[in-house]
DNA sequence: AATTAAACCGACTAATCAGTCGGTTTATAT
DNA sequence: ATATAAACCGACTGATTAGTCGGTTTAATT
C-alpha cells in the first residue's frame, strides 16, 4: 500500500491536466472554463487553483508534459546508425505512429503550438528539447553531402510543415495509418525536397 | 460627389472588419471584446450588431473576403502557358508577394484557419474556390508525368504545408523576401518534393 | 415638405468567468 | 496523542462580455 501508492496530489493534479487536455481540444481554450475543468476532473474549484496559479499555466504545464512525452516516443527506438536517411525515416514514422497513437495530444499541438495563450519562454523551452537533434541530423546530412545545403532556417521550417502536413493527413485519414504505400511516401516526399 | 462617392455604411462596416482584423491577429479573438473593436472603428456597438448579426460573423466573413482578394492576387499574373513548372513557381512567388505585402491578412490565416470560431462550411466555402485551380494543376502535372503519382488527399496536404512553411519563413525573416536565393530555395524545395 | 426606412447611437442587462477565501479534512512527523 | 502543514472544498465576488432596445439622426423617395 505505501510503495507505489497513487499519490493523491499527484492523481488529482494528473486528473485536472488530463481533463483540461480533453476540454481544451475539443472547445477550444477561451470556452473551457475552470470550473468545468475542475469538474471534469472530479475536484473543487478551489484544488484546482491549490496546484496551478492560473488558467494559463495549466496549458503551459500540458504543452511542456506532451511535448517531452512526444521527444521521449520518437527518440526511444532510434538506432542512431550513422545513417542519416535511414535515421530520418525512423524518426519520420515513430512521429506517425506516435500522432496516431495519441490523436488527442497530437490535436493539441496542432491546436495551440502557435497559440497566444502558451507563453514564449515555454514554447522555446520545449521546442529546443525537441528540435536539438533534429538540427544535428540536418548539419550531419549537409556535411555528407547528402542534405541540399539551402539555408538551414528555411530547411527547418520546411521540414516542421511537411511534417505537420503528414500528421494532419494521418489523423485525418486515420485508415490509412497502417498503409505502407501512404507511409512511404510521405517520408519520400519529404527526403525528396530535402536531399541533394 | 456623387460617383464614386464613398457610401457611408459600406464605410463603417468596412471600418468594422478592418479594426477586428487588426484586433484579432493581435490579442485573439476572444481576448477582443466586440465594444474594442467598435471602439477602434468609431462606432457604437449597435451599429456593430446593426451590420453583423454576431462577433463569430465577423470573422467568418474576414475569412471569405480575405481569402478571396488571396486568391484574386495569386492568380491574377499567372500564364497559362501549359508549362506546369513554370505555372506552379508563379503561383509559389505570388503567394509570397502577396504574403510579405499584406503580413497582418497572412498572419490571420496562420492564426485562424483552423480555429473552431470559422464554421466548417465558411472556411469549405472559400477552400474550393481558391484549392480548385491548384488541384487542377497538379492533375495536369501527373498526366504529363512531370509530377510523381502519390495519393493526390496526401499530395495536397504536402503542398499546403510547404506553402505555410515558406510563408511562416518570409514572415519570421522580412528581410529576405527579396533575396533570390531564399525565394528559388523554397521553391525548389517544394517542386523536388513532388516532381516524378 | 412630408413620409418612410434604414443607419446609427450608447446605456443597459443577463450571464459568465477567473480567481479568492475562510473553513474543513487528511496526511505526516514527532 | 499532538502538532503542523498541506490538500481540499465550494460559495462568493468583482470584472467583463455579447448582444438588446428604445430613441435619434440621416438619406432617399414622392
Amino acid at each position: 500500500m505505501t510503495k507505489s501508492a497513487t499519490n493523491k496530489q499527484t492523481d488529482k493534479k494528473q486528473a485536472i491536466l488530463a481533463s483540461a487536455l480533453a476540454l481544451f481540444v475539443n472547445q477550444g481554450f477561451h470556452a473551457t472554463s475552470t470550473a468545468s475543468i475542475a469538474k471534469a476532473a472530479g475536484v473543487a474549484t478551489g484544488t484546482l487553483f491549490h496546484h496551478f496559479p492560473s488558467k494559463n499555466s495549466i496549458i503551459n504545464q500540458l504543452f511542456l508534459d506532451i511535448k517531452q512525452e512526444f521527444a521521449d516516443a520518437i527518440t526511444l527506438n532510434t538506432l542512431y546508425i550513422n545513417d542519416v536517411e535511414q535515421d530520418a525515416n525512423s524518426l519520420w514514422q515513430n512521429a506517425i505512429d506516435w500522432a496516431i497513437t495519441h490523436p488527442i495530444k497530437q490535436r493539441f499541438f496542432l491546436q495551440f503550438s502557435l497559440s497566444a495563450e502558451i507563453d514564449p519562454i515555454t514554447r522555446q523551452q520545449a521546442m529546443n528539447s525537441i528540435l536539438g537533434f533534429v538540427v544535428e541530423l540536418i548539419e550531419q546530412g549537409q556535411q555528407q553531402n547528402l542534405i541540399s545545403r539551402y539555408p538551414l532556417p528555411l530547411l527547418l521550417e520546411n521540414c516542421h510543415g511537411q511534417y505537420l502536413a503528414a500528421i494532419r493527413f494521418f489523423t485525418d485519414h486515420p485508415e490509412l495509418g497502417c498503409d505502407d504505400l501512404h507511409r512511404q511516401a510521405s517520408f519520400q516526399l519529404f527526403w525528396k525536397a530535402i536531399k541533394s
